[in-house]
RNA sequence: GCGCCCAUAGCUCAGCAGGAUAGAGCGUCGGAUUCCUAAUCCGAAGGCCACAGGUUCGAAUCCUGUUGGGCGCACCA
């Protein structure tokens, strides 16, 4: 299409200075209009100085001139819709065989480096499945990210400088106390009550002693935060391992600031005058009566949209969480050209700070997004199920991969657009039923496979397949096949991995549509006992919509089964 | 009070940077199993795309406002 426009304009029909970014190309919505449609016309008309019919008149010559290009029309106000020869549509199909697990994967974003900084829960207990959306989008994001030529860094921070570290390596010496015979009761409020501490506990009474027992919390603290900190991180390690997920690095926060970066920022940022010392407004609505205004100094987000200027240090002069991460985000710039951060919704309100400062620290260089996943509320028969972390009671990710495999929650968590808000029918889930969305996609691919072994079992000897025969439907089916790269890139384009998903789906349904013909009529099976010929061209293409199908699973993290039990 | 996200079939959601008659699954109703896996398929019913304005050849999609829901709102993390 660009080389069809370079031509108007070399020939004089087209003023060079269009706007080229809003010609589209693409299949229709109603195949019965063609197999691709383009608003060129339309779009063009003013600039040409030509009424769209006209102008469509002139693009729609040169497109039927193509030797890909079988028939052409105009319809509506101006679109141009073109059909392509069978033999184009057969060449596709030999692509998909000839690329294999290739096909569908680009380089359009090759030479550009992006960090995906995923999960990043707090270390101070297991994985629960309010985690679960995020790694799961953020995985599949990474994967997807990676096939269009991105190099990606999949990056985990590790909050391990605040205050809840502290009560972690509390709630550990108080398990330290116990695995030396204390009876300890109750565990106090505050503390976590998980009885993920208990080993914790346990290894360092075997380790120390009773040197620990009843000493001053200085002596212990930052020995027994660094331990449990570390325990805490092996075992969401190896939860994220159950779901497939590994990071390429994992970044720590009390590393971050014993390297001195967050000084550094803010020495830049108040060289700029972007940090000075002020005194923040009371909090609008309730004023909390322990309110008192204080100097600190604050970074000028407002002077990037934020509503607030926000504190970078405490009144004790310790770092405040956004302090850090400013700190932390600028780090991660040196080495990529792109960061994202996949967030759970809740901290939706500090979204506009953090990209402030990105924003001021790159001066602007850096494509930063902050991807909101959504709230997923746990089903359990019907009820919402209740979570907190403070109680203990949470619903754990291991315990559910263990239940339903990894698969069923890694596909589950990409059929919705990351910011809907989700319900995640727990029973369903543990059920394994068709509700799952999941297997339907699976028993397509199962279906092809089994074609395989059935072809085999018969001892057909197969031609090689000749496309020239494929039908109506079976080129429907390889149109659609067809748009799996455009689909892949447009997804990885808006960062939306749950479109692979849908696109699965409708591939899935058509190819079930297609195997289902055969019931109705023997003659339009795909194995045809006696026409090798015919049975040769059909495996071929439901091989090829499996390769697809096998492709899309795996930018999902999903593994494509061959058999269903 | 303020900010962010959302609003599409009875329910759960798609709708690909504005395109032609708005789609799917579930549910409801009616069909298809001596047959390559019926865990599937075919058909029917079901819509003022929350409401009101605007932008243009053209809006579910972009802008403004309203209503309704979710999340958040000190120096927490």
């Amino acid at each position: 299409m660009d080389a069809l426009l370079d031509g108007m304009i070399a020939s004089g029909e087209l003023p060079a200075d269009i706007n080229r970014k809003a010609v589209t190309v693409e299949p229709p919505r109603d195949a019965s209009h063609g197999d691709l449609a383009t608003n060129a016309a339309m779009v063009l008309a003013k600039p040409a100085g030509l009424n769209p019919r006209a102008l469509a008149e002139k693009i729609a010559a040169r497109l039927d001139a193509l030797e890909e290009v079988e028939s052409v029309s105009i319809a509506g106000p101006g679109f141009i819709n073109m059909t392509l020869t069978a033999a184009t549509w057969a060449g596709e199909l030999r692509a998909i065989e000839q690329m294999g697990a290739d096909y569908g994967r680009s380089s359009s974003g090759a030479g550009v480096t992006v960090n995906v900084e995923y999960v990043s829960a707090n270390p101070t207990g297991p994985m629960h499945m309010g985690h679960c959306r995020g790694a799961v989008v953020g995985d599949a994001l990474a994967t997807l990210l990676e096939a269009v030529g991105h190099k990606v860094i999949r990056e985990y921070y590790i909050n391990d400088a605040g205050g809840q570290v502290d009560v972690l390596a509390r709630s550990a010496h108080l398990r330290y106390a116990q695995a030396l015979g204390e009876d300890i009761g109750e565990i106090p409020e505050g503390l976590y009550p998980g009885d993920y501490l208990v080993p914790v506990g346990q290894a360092l009474a075997e380790e120390y002693g009773e040197r620990f027992v009843g000493a001053p919390e200085a002596d212990w603290l930052v020995l027994f935060r660094t331990r449990a900190v570390a325990a805490m991180m092996e075992m969401i390690r190896s939860d994220l391992a159950l779901l497939g997920i590994h990071h390429d690095v994992f970044a720590s926060e009390a590393e971050l600031q014993a390297a001195k970066k967050p000084e550094a920022a803010e020495a830049w940022l108040r060289d700029h005058d972007l940090v000075y010392d002020g005194v923040l407004e009371a909090p609008k609505g309730e004023t909390p009566e322990d309110w008192e205004p204080v100097e600190l100094p604050l970074f000028r987000s407002t002077k990037f949209g934020d509503d607030q200027d926000r504190p970078i240090k405490k009144s004790n002069g310790s770092w405040t969480y956004f302090g850090a991460d400013m700190a932390y985000h600028f780090q991660k710039a040196q080495s990529a050209d792109q960061l994202i951060d996949i967030w759970g919704a809740d901290h939706a309100g500090t979204v506009k700070r953090i990209q402030a400062a990105v924003a001021a620290l790159t001066e602007g260089k850096a494509r930063f997004d902050v991807k909101l996943v959504q709230m997923v509320r746990l089903l359990r028969d019907g009820e919402p199920v209740k979570m907190s972390k403070r109680a203990g009671n949470f619903v754990t990710l291991a315990d559910v991969v263990r239940e339903v495999g990894k698969d069923v929650v890694r596909f589950t968590m990409l059929t919705r657009k990351a910011d809907a808000q989700m319900d995640f029918d727990f029973a369903k889930v543990v059920e394994a039923s068709k509700d799952n969305p999941v297997f339907y996609v699976q028993y397509a691919h199962a279906r092809i496979a089994s074609l395989g072994r059935k072809a085999a079992e018969a001892g057909m000897a197969l031609p090689a397949p000749d496309l020239s025969r494929l039908g109506t439907e079976e080129l429907a089916l390889v149109k659609l096949a067809a748009q799996y790269p455009r689909i892949i890139e447009a997804a990885a384009q808006a960062r939306e991995p749950h479109r692979i998903a849908f696109f699965l789906g409708d591939l899935a349904a058509s190819f079930h549509s297609w195997w289902n013909m055969g019931n109705d009529d023997a003659a339009r099976r795909i194995i045809v006992v006696n026409d090798a010929h015919i049975t040769a061209v059909r495996l071929f293409l439901a091989q090829q919509i499996g390769q697809i199908v096998r492709n899309g699973l795996a930018l999902m993290g999903v593994e494509a089964l061959s058999e269903l039990q």
